[in-house]
RNA sequence: GCGGGUGUAGCUCAGCUGGUAGUAGCGCCAGAUUGUGGUUCUGGAUGUCAUGGGUUCGAAUCCCAUCACCCGCCCCA
């Protein structure tokens, strides 16, 4: 018995009818701020991750699928999509076009972790990029779209974490300070950060050991640190949210997992989720195109959520089955009427009506299907039907059952 | 990659300290007189007890390994 490979799944209904409905909302959204699709391959150079993403993070240093092509290239599916789009970026020259370059994709991404609830080995983001300035006001509105998103899909109090790491003049002095300070105090600390404290001092930020908290709530804040530039850039664009009636907590232990990060930070948890409670995360990355061989500037900023876990947030919340309506049940009678309803099902689904017709032979046995596909209404035509130019239309939800003319017929199912 | 838990019918699960698998619930199929569902009643089907070894006269039950899932860590979406 072949199985699906670990860390994948299959997506089944009513499952999918979520997922559909998750991205046309999406999209939707995407629209009406003038983004635009972009869709790059699956998978890449693995030097464009090596070097986008960072050598020394997890992604890159255990997490990738990676293979040697037949040519002898090393080839990597994408763990994650941003050092892709700004590729594309980059090698279709669209920083010559006007207007700022505003992109969204959604599609799988693949990281061999170990599989738990909400994280698997192949997962789906929907993101968005903003290439092309420096300006806060742009962060205020990637967040703000980002938020538009996850509540006009359902996910109901997302909570939105804000911070700022500084840029690569600024967040060296903070790092250096944060070390020299962990000498002292890491001795009290769990081992995990003891470890931290050495290997990657930001991380010890992130312990959730209770017994530690006291401690990490006297070290250094990154904010104290920020540069006059980054400070004014923080301030514009907490400003700029507040303006868009967005609420979120300041987060100044927020600190993201990829290297290419600077400046605004942001992420979304969600309650209904367990220990991976992140839906979303984000963030300013303007030295990245550069890092990857442009000769022009593309900063940027953008996010991406999980859709995995924004599509398990739904689920929690409503019930998946009512996305999947089914308006009319044609029930046709014999061999004239089955011919005869061929024709009525293509008139009702062309007025938009959801349309199945049945091929049990006893109307009994019709009925119940139609009762357990929760259809609204059945429609019976048989041999008495026909003879007297009506339909018999039962709604499923009351039981009353009338005969109506083909005319008739489509105000009845309104 | 590390630690812990779970793995019996389509689903949710019983199965006590080893003795031929459950009238279990839900679902599925068929019926309760000829063209009408939802409630009720009756009958029926379905399991290499995750996989592979081992202990034993005998293993779903004990032991080992593997795999998958779940929870946590690491990290992240």
């Amino acid at each position: 018995m072949i199985k699906a490979v670990r860390g994948t799944r299959d997506i089944l209904p009513p499952s999918s009818a979520v997922w559909n409905h998750v991205e046309a909302v999406t999209r939707e959204v995407f629209r009406s701020f003038h983004y635009h699709e972009i869709r790059t391959p699956i998978f890449e150079e693995t030097a464009l991750f090596a070097r986008g993403v960072g050598e020394e993070t997890d992604i890159v240093s255990k997490e990738m699928y990676t293979w040697d092509d037949r040519d002898g290239s090393s080839i990597t599916l994408r763990p994650e999509n941003t050092a892709s789009v700004i590729r594309a970026y980059i090698e279709h020259r669209l920083d010559q076009i006007p207007g700022l370059t505003k992109l969204y994709y959604i599609g799988p991404m693949f990281r061999r972790e170990r599989p738990q609830k909400g994280r698997y080995r192949q997962f789906s983001q929907i993101g968005a990029e903003c290439i092309g300035t420096e300006a806060p006001a742009v962060d205020a509105e990637v967040i703000e779209l980002a938020m538009e998103i996850l509540t006009r899909c359902g996910a109901q109090n997302p909570t939105l974490l804000l911070n700022s790491v500084g840029c690569k003049k600024c967040r060296p002095v903070f790092v250096e300070a944060l070390r020299e300070r962990l000498q002292s105090v890491k001795g009290t600390m769990c081992t995990d950060c003891q470890r931290r404290a050495d290997t990657n001092p930001l991380r010890v930020l992130d312990c959730k050991v209770p017994e530690d908290q006291p401690v990490i709530d006297a070290l250094p804040s990154i904010l104290d640190y920020l540069d006059p530039e980054c400070s004014a850039h923080f301030e514009t664009v907490k400003s700029l949210l507040t303006a868009r009636e967005l609420t979120f907590e300041i987060r100044p232990r927020l600190v993201r997992g990829l290297d290419y990060y600077m400046r605004t930070t942001f992420e979304v948890t969600h309650g209904a989720l367990g220990a991976q409670n992140s839906i979303l995360g984000g963030g300013r990355y303007d030295g990245l195109a550069e890092s990857l061989g442009s000769k022009v500037p593309a900063p940027g900023i953008g996010f991406s959520i999980g859709e995995d876990r924004l599509v398990m947030a739904i689920e929690e919340q409503t019930n998946a089955g009512d996305l999947a309506k089914l308006d009319v049940f044609l029930v046709p009678m014999g061999a004239a009427a089955v011919k005869h309803a061929a024709l009525l099902a293509r008139d009702l689904r062309r007025a938009g009506n959801v349309v199945e017709v049945s091929t049990d032979h006893k109307l009994k046995r019709a009925m119940e299907t139609a009762n357990k596909l929760k259809a609204r209404y059945a429609l019976i035509l048989g041999d008495n039907e026909i003879e007297a130019g009506v339909y018999a239309l039962k709604n499923m939800a009351t039981g009353e059952q009338q005969n109506l003319t083909r005319e008739q017929l489509p105000s009845a199912l309104l």
